[in-house]
DNA sequence: GCGCACAATATTGTATACGATCGCGATTGC
DNA sequence: GCAATCGCGATCGTATACAATATTGTGCGC
């Protein structure tokens, strides 16, 4: 408690640090759809008030990382099986046209980023970390929309990477995560000739695979 | 008071009442980019409590409507030129591909509510209401979205449609408001046709005249 | 006359208190 | 013995109170 208390007093920030320490955790399947957050817990927890943690728990209710509902309480969402078929679907919208445009704009210090993320990314996955592992393969994602300097567009992927990972906790069985590094280096391989269009191509392929 | 409080027997839900009354007024450019949103004044205003205001504004401000500076209070957005570049853009990456698959989907009922939004929105272009024009303007762009069952993806543009509403405010000179009657025209006659190559590319022409 | 500093005011951020609603379990009636 | 209902506990929704921060106005000094 004292050190909650002591990092309170150095960060004057606000309340989305918790959102943001409960989507780390759902990212990192820490916490599985369908777990209930109850205001009480998470305040007694954080050590604030019941105030900011609903505003934490809107915010990633608007974010659709958490069901509110009502008088009923907060809960990890759980996407149904046609929600799963959405969100791929926007992310094969978004991405691949994406990485096109990041394949072009891509400077040396971006590819540096891509492959430190690939290389943390191994290392999670080598310590047998695999929600870190799963977290880091979705900032890669995140990553390549920030090149594309798309802003309102990594938004969106954002959130939609959220949703993939519940849907990743609630339909995956397969072991799968290491084809995904293959696609990813295949990916900085384009981008290293700024070859925007395999990169298109390259991305398509790579959400068609999940 | 009295009255407030019958509404407030009569409707159980929940305070996005306001954030949606807002929503349309932003959207209908009653409200317009830069305005202070008080909350005591909003509290007043509504009959309930801060409280109630406070999470109807953070409802917004996560849908970028509008923006929250700590301790300075909330304001209607004011998009910059490259976020407005980057609405758009979204729009473009968005919306053909969902009017391709609606225009398959799109049943009897369906043509009939789009053509009402045409009705209606050349109603309030008759009576002088140029707001709610452009605010139907903008649903028949959702509907489209929701004909697609793409609850996701409606969702997406749900926010950027209201993001546009402010870029219009802010960098719309033309009354050109005319024309897009003529493409919302257009684009019902493809989808009466099924015709989903024509209506995705309707749409993007659409969205480039913009 | 202008600028700066300080105080007063207003507005937001946070905590707490109270009322409402839901779930669950025990009790009672059939 | 089973089921339905009533009551109790827990949790959420809303309002209010207090604290922190920004803004504005005023007065003093230069």
């Amino acid at each position: 408690m004292t050190l909650s208390m002591s990092k309170k007093a150095i960060r004057p920030v606000a309340s989305d640090e918790i959102s943001s320490a409960l989507s780390r955790a759902v990212h990192e399947h820490r916490l599985t759809p369908g777990t209930k957050l109850g205001e009480d817990d998470l305040s007694e927890i954080y050590g604030v008030s019941r105030t900011v943690v609903r505003a934490a728990l809107q915010s990633l209710s608007h974010r659709q990382i958490v069901e509110i509902r009502r008088n009923r309480g907060a809960y990890v969402a759980q996407p149904s099986p046609t929600e799963a078929h959405e969100v791929f679907q926007a992310r094969e919208l978004l991405e691949p046209r994406t990485a096109r445009s990041a394949a072009l704009n891509a400077t040396r210090d971006d590819l540096e980023i891509l492959n430190d993320h690939i290389v943390q990314e191994h290392a999670a996955l080598a310590a047998g970390d695999r929600g870190r592992a799963l977290f880091l393969s979705g900032q890669f994602h995140l990553e390549i929309a920030r090149i594309a300097k798309q802003q309102t567009i990594a938004d969106m992927i954002s959130v939609l990477i959220a949703r993939s990972s519940l849907i990743i906790a609630l339909y995956w069985r397969r072991e799968s995560a290491l084809c995904e590094s293959h696609a990813h280096h295949a990916l900085i391989a384009a981008f290293v000739e700024n070859n925007g269009l395999l990169a298109e191509e390259l991305m398509q392929s790579h959400l068609v695979d999940l």
